[in-house]
DNA sequence: ATCTATTCATAATG
DNA sequence: TCATTATGAATAGAT
């Protein structure tokens, strides 16, 4: 739909290539709107440029508005965020990033074997379910831990109870309650410590 | 594009709402792949139908990379976001496991194509994402729940504890005691109950 | 699904 | 970036 037949690959001309990234862009997202309106249907459309910035479009308004959040904001800061919030592992992390990075730049110039990118697929999700799986594990320990410090506040609230109550009917000593207390505290020691 | 000018608002025949559909889906689809290849982009493509059958395009890893930057997290909830803004066939994991068996015994007597292949792969991997989703999302609440049980404990027990205190200084008569009992007491209720 | 009359999107150009 | 326009593409309606 312009005056010549374009093919589609990559447009090596620079500057045409961003021309024709902002026209097709809206294009693409004012079609995306269009089916969401027409046809009742949820859309998500996210586009990246190869500069990275992000646009986006979502039918819904729940499902990029916080892609696009984070989006407005700069590499660095995200890479420091990822950073604080995983310290640990980092090394083999972007060892396996850059495998893929320069995996995927092979694909690009299309001398690599299919087999090789099998290859990577494998490694990446066996990374993926390895990650899955220490997500879940350590939130069920999360879990576990809460669950058995309810447990000892518990315990140390009956104690504590106990202790009032006896307080007044002069049941137990002031030697056993301290005993009490004292084992009370030496669970929340193996717990806190 | 077509024999008369469509107004952009819902359309309200059924038959000709989902013949629309199809054909805009996949000229939205098409142009997605178009813009990605011409201009170096990534793009990802999500289409829910009103009967909540998901589409969707993605030009490659680059944007998955991004996604991950921006969490993995946000990827999966917004697809159950999207399935929740659907009314979709989610009471359909019994149909959906018996399209697999039934694709599985095809694809041993080898009559099946590749292409229904890679849908039921999809279908599958968002399924399996919504599953995924909704586990985290039980997980996360749970532990929400248990620190505030915790929270509570600890409040009770300081309770308790200036209770016991107060009976030997005498600092406290009686009724303020029943007062922060009560107290801690009706806080557990809203919890408990 | 297929066919066309139309409208729409956009490549080239300024 | 913005406007124009010739032309190729997409598609609404019909079959």
């Amino acid at each position: 739909m312009g005056r010549k037949k374009l093919e589609i690959k990559r447009i090596e001309n620079k500057s045409s290539r961003q021309v024709t990234f902002s026209k097709r862009r809206n294009g693409l997202i004012e079609k995306a709107r269009q089916l969401s309106v027409l046809c009742d249907a949820s859309v998500a459309l996210l586009v990246v440029s190869a500069s990275g910035k992000l646009y986006s479009f979502s039918s819904g308004d729940n499902l990029v508005k916080i892609l696009d959040r984070y989006g407005k904001q700069h590499d660095d800061d995200l890479k420091a965020l990822e950073r604080q919030s995983n310290p640990l592992n980092c090394g083999s992390h972007h060892e396996l990033l850059e495998l893929v990075e320069s995996k995927l730049e092979e694909s690009n110039v299309d001398n690599v074997s299919v087999g090789s990118l099998v290859q990577l697929e494998e490694q990446l999700e066996n990374a993926l379910s390895v990650t899955r799986a220490r997500k879940t594990e350590l939130m069920l320990k999360l879990v576990e831990n809460l669950k058995e410090k309810e447990k000892l506040l518990e315990e140390e609230n009956h104690v504590l109870a106990s202790q009032g109550r006896l307080h007044h009917s002069g049941n137990l000593n002031q030697d056993e309650a301290f005993r009490l207390v004292e084992k009370a505290i030496c669970r929340w020691r193996r717990i806190i410590l």
